[in-house]
DNA sequence: AACTTTATCAACACTGTGTCGAGAGAGTCA
DNA sequence: TGACTCTCTCGACACAGTGTTGATAAAGTT
């Protein structure tokens, strides 16, 4: 007996059916596809025959495997956000007590390039939020998590005494993750006005522990 | 004589063919339409055949005043722009010398009023900026402005020692005029996370000040 | 009255989505 | 072996939306 064939836990699947035997092949083909796609044009200017010709199959084919265009793409951009989620999670681990500042960086840095190795899912995933409930939910859990975290961080720090007090720890966090969202995001459109690839991150640290540890006066 | 019938210097229009006469009316009607359904539901989900019935015509005269659904509601954004433009240079220019700190907070507030009174308008011009290259040209320019303007701020007030030195000023200004736009964004569609309409201007001021005027240092 | 301009729309051509129903091929089992 | 059941495939259809064409009406001009 090959390997798996009846024991596969059905992939949880953002709405997409349940995958089996050598159809597993056409559906690995059909996110190929999508991902080669995306490298060349926006989500928007790719089509559900596009996906399929590129797989092999036929238009109708491909609803055999994804209900949508929408569900293959909110398939990827899954991965993409797990794979952040961990990023975020093993960033903020190494950060423990003491030296938040560099752990700060440090974490910044490996969210930065969690999302730039994958630059098209992203900006395919922005797209797809103006319109779909679900992929807005999905980086809205991404975005949760990420200001559940910087919160507790905030909180912590100033209870110890190392940042000062100032608006509430959530708040805070919020703007920040936000900012980095949107000044990620242009950076890899190229959008202008935005900052060059490598500048983000000095340019979000600094304005991060300014916001964190400093106040509004000069020292 | 009733009043302009040739000396109508042709409104610019992005894109649109020139409006004359009774059209003139016609033309009111669809951009009225427009702004009344983008109050209901997404640019996505109304069609050029919603507006020409919204304005009473039927959908091939439509494109006799527009050359598209986008063309309408760049229009409208135009305006929406424009006044944006004017907000942030009377908000500015009230802000000289001296009291920048209050200044600040008030052009803030300005400019927050601007997009908060068109939300919708605001909310369409995300939507078609991820597709249409002349809309993005249009923010594009909205967001270089100010960026512009800030630049000087920050340069300003560093050269008369009022703020340290830090990031170049134009970086640090990109990513404070990004971030107010993705959290005012995130405010109006009320997403989670999002800041309470209410508490965007005081966390946002905040972290202006700590960034143009703090260290990374707790006093 | 002939002519021009503005304005209107039915009918058409086209692109893209999603569904239906008729199979083909592979595996099961009686 | 032959009936049965899966998985997988696709031609043909129905639909929704965009944008164009060409015929025509109504109003203004000469």
């Amino acid at each position: 007996m090959p390997a798996a064939s009846k024991a596969k836990p059905a992939p949880v699947g953002r709405g997409r059916r349940a995958a089996r035997a050598s159809g597993d092949e056409r559906e690995r083909a059909i996110l190929e596809t999508a991902e080669r796609l995306l490298e060349e044009r926006p989500l928007s200017e790719i089509s559900v025959d596009d996906l399929a010709k590129g797989a092999g199959i036929s238009r109708p084919t491909f609803y055999f495997y994804f209900p949508s265009k929408d569900a293959v793409v909110l398939t990827i951009i899954d991965r993409l956000v797990t794979a952040a989620a961990d990023s975020r999670e093993e960033a903020l681990a190494t950060m423990a007590e003491g030296e938040l500042r560099a752990g700060l960086r440090q974490a910044l840095t490996d969210l930065y390039g969690a999302f730039r190795s994958r630059r098209a899912v992203t900006l395919a995933a922005a797209e797809l939020r103006m319109r779909n409930p679900e992929a807005r939910e999905l980086w809205s859990q991404v975005m949760e998590g990420w200001v559940a975290d910087v919160t507790a961080v905030i909180e912590a720090e100033r209870a110890r005494g190392a940042a000062p007090a100032g608006q509430p720890a959530r708040d805070l966090a919020i703007a920040l993750v936000q900012m980095n969202e949107r000044v990620q995001y242009a950076a890899f459109t190229g959008e202008s006005p935005s900052l060059d690839e490598d500048r983000v991150i000095d340019v979000l640290v600094d304005i991060w522990l300014r916001a964190i540890y400093g106040t509004a006066e000069p020292s």
